[in-house]
DNA sequence: CTACCATCTGTAGGAACTACAGACTCAACC
DNA sequence: GGTTGAGTCTGTAGTTCCTACAGATGGTAG
């Protein structure tokens, strides 16, 4: 059985030395076992933090992560459960895409009144000062 | 003069007490006068809070906000500075909800993947435990 | 033998707040 | 006058997901 050093398993898939040991802190990944002092790593890690990693690339949180890899490693697949995570995740992905194309816009007409230069004042200062609540807009 | 409270400061401003307490000691606030050991505030704080609070929710950070809270009440108003400090965040937030597109792709396929049931295992597991890197999707 | 790289533990920092604990002040009510 | 309750005060610690040290040790190459 092949074993790899924390050097390998962090360029196998690309995560931090230092987050890998930081997620085996919180119990994300098991305790390795040692060769001598010396973190001795599997095949299963480097799948598990690849996985791990997949998940915060979708934006995942540890915590959400958690909770899939023990559904993953469940015997009886709970995928229903997963869907939930993932449907519930989904939502927020949305939730925050609309708040940033609000964001995009009101910046793009202030970077675009900047660019005509026919106002008084600075835009983003008078658009920043403005009584109306961007929340409303 | 009128002058306020904390509390009618975080009323008006909808700003939270601590957050408001928080934004004086780094700075963003000048330190206000005090009526015996209580904070005393001014229709100028109403205002700067207001524009602390709305470039927030454009997402510019505290530090940028800093920065154009310098630029606003600078003498000769750098609205130059100031246009690129938005174009530059513009720029950061079109990049974040391209992140936010794919991301969102991704979760939804899997979902719907969940929905039609016609797989062999379940198919956000599968997604996360894939060779193929969602960086490459 | 020494240089060098990898790894180890433990702790602190960053961003932008939020949440206490425990003390104090002030106005109102009886 | 006493007491309740709300508001405020300071100071510190927690949140999330890492990242960055410092200082010690391990193993190997020249």
């Amino acid at each position: 059985m092949e074993t790899i050093a924390i050097g390998e398993l962090s360029r196998r898939t690309r995560c931090n030395i230092e987050t890998i040991r930081y997620y085996e802190r919180i119990g994300l990944l098991p305790m390795p076992a040692r060769r001598g002092r010396y973190r001795s790593f599997g095949l299963a890690d480097v799948a598990r933090v690849h996985f791990v990693r997949r998940a915060r690339e979708l934006g995942f949180t540890l915590d959400e992560i958690r909770a899939l890899l023990g559904i993953a490693t469940a015997e009886d697949m709970a995928c229903g459960d997963a869907r939930e995570i993932a449907a519930s995740h989904l939502r927020q992905v949305r939730a925050r895409i609309t708040d940033l194309r609000r964001m995009e816009r009101v910046l793009a007409d202030t970077v675009r009144a900047c660019d005509a230069g026919d106002q008084v004042g600075c835009p983003l200062i008078t658009t920043l000062s403005a009584t109306a609540q961007l929340g409303t807009i």
